[in-house]
DNA sequence: TGTTCTGTTCTATACATACTAGAACAGTGC
DNA sequence: GCACTGTTCTAGTATGTATAGAACAGAACA
């Protein structure tokens, strides 16, 4: 299984699948070339309608990710080594990183031990891994 | 005006007041003890309903970050000075800092630049500023 | 005491989103 | 022809968002 969902959770389905794609780029368990599952297949994998796999992927394309097309399937078209991120996708992205880092401080959370988070993610992305617990 | 929504767009209301004011925490405009206006004041000046306002900090009180009473009104109780961030909070927190940074990463974004941007955002935070841009 | 403010808790409605479901179409490869 | 792919319709239910009105209980103040 590529990836998993958690169909009790309050996060849709379709943008947890986008998460865990994201994340397999991340991890380099997926790369540019790599082939998806069809939306058929995987939404038989896990369980659910096709129509909630169709939007993730097609999240996944607008979002530059994924190349869509009948002759190939769904294809990943970027990954750590594409080069540059596009344009309109900087802005947006520090604007979430400063809400979610902004959650941290309120908390409590040392600064230190904000950018120590961030290195440790960075390194698990680094590392390369099969199996996640 | 303590901190402003914008109605246009698709985040809902009661989560951009949450993030308004984690950010406020965050900043240092607001600290442990500051009163936070009515629920039916904050709603008249942002000019929506004070049940949309009554979401938000209930969220909020549910995260830990805002105290509610009849007597005292609604007043921050954490901030960044307030200690280690409670139990439940780091797990929750660490797993959406995995995503958010496996979105970058799989954009093409280098490490280095992933840490720089948060150092960026924790120095914002530690520098006293009445207003953003 | 009476008034006014506060948070809190109901019901109700309109609208958008999420998910499921079925069907059909147009390319592609066998 | 057949089986597969992505794509595009319609349609239904369930949930979430935001609105609105009403009422209650506790606290502050004149």
């Amino acid at each position: 299984m590529i990836l998993s969902v958690d169909l009790t959770s309050d996060v849709p389905i379709y943008q947890q699948i986008r998460d865990r794609v994201v994340e397999a780029i991340a991890e380099g368990r997926l790369a540019e070339g790599s082939p998806l599952p069809s939306t058929r297949q995987l939404a038989v994998d896990l369980g659910i309608n096709f129509h909630t796999v169709n939007k993730a992927y097609d999240l996944l394309r607008r979002q530059g990710l994924l190349r869509l097309n009948r002759k190939s399937g769904a294809v990943v078209r970027r990954d750590a080594g594409s080069g540059p991120p596009e344009a309109d996708f900087t802005g947006d992205w520090q604007a979430r990183l400063r809400t979610l880092l902004a959650e941290a401080v309120a908390h409590g959370v040392d600064g230190d031990t904000v950018v120590a988070a961030c290195r440790e993610v960075l390194a698990s992305f680094a590392t390369p891994q099969e199996q996640r617990p």
